[in-house]
DNA sequence: TGCCTATATTGACGTGCGTCAAATCAGCTG
DNA sequence: CAGCTGATTTGACGCACGTCAATATAGGCA
């Protein structure tokens, strides 16, 4: 019971605190600097095989999936990486090596924030 | 009771029928069809600029506004309107002139089809 | 009719982005 | 160590995009 990952309260290699992203997009008029920030998670979407990509890993079993089982999307190899790196950066994806293979998984709460901000107001209220 | 607007109960210039776009991305793998589509509206918020002004349409009244209210995010006049075109072609809002002034309104199937999108499951599933 | 305001369109310019081939890095295996 | 596979990085190319000034269109008003 010392090496294996028994208690996964706290996980060192997710950064997990970007929460604090932005209101709902309907709340108030957001500032250019939360536009700027929020708009590159967007735009990290806002690509095809990126969309293809991040429904292939979320689809994925636990939400996690190595490069190779994601990789026929119908461009090459280094443009799947050149899109992960992106997703990555946009804090979409979180990726780890194991072992011969790259894991990337979803950031759980980076996509709930931003299903938080497309949010409307009912339209009775 | 002939000219007034006091059913509102279809009307003609909103598309409203967008609603089957696509399932959530953690439930399969997006098909490259469905990238493809889908990939149009993220694109459209993926804008410091286009986020801006979608927010300040979707928190104005009604989740409405006319174009002079909200053209003061430091760009000029054509490219505000270049924008809102953009926002506009991608299905997330709609416009309509009344008089001399143009309103733009969310729509708001769009955008709840997208936040659904992003919906992942729960841990515990 | 003519003028003024509001919004959209056109055309041009520079930058950013998606893509690939080639080269490089990382880890396993013989 | 050599050699292999998986993945990333580098460099280059072409196209798409954001931006603006200039122009055009639409609607009110004198």
């Amino acid at each position: 019971m010392s090496n294996t990952k028994v208690l996964p309260l706290l996980e060192p290699e997710a950064p997990a605190a970007e929460a604090p992203c932005c209101p709902p997009l309907a709340e108030r008029p957001f500032t250019a600097e939360e536009a700027e920030r929020t708009a590159k998670m967007f735009k990290a979407l806002g690509d095809p095989v990126r969309l293809r990509l991040f429904s292939l890993v979320a689809s994925h079993e636990g939400g996690e999936a190595c490069v190779c089982d994601i990789s026929d999307v119908g461009v090459s190899q280094p443009t799947v990486s050149h899109h992960l790196k992106k997703l990555r950066e946009a804090g979409l994806l979180t990726s780890e090596r194991r072992g011969t293979w790259v894991y990337y998984k979803v950031a759980p709460s980076v996509v709930a924030a931003m299903g938080q901000m497309l949010a409307l107001p009912r339209e009775g209220a």
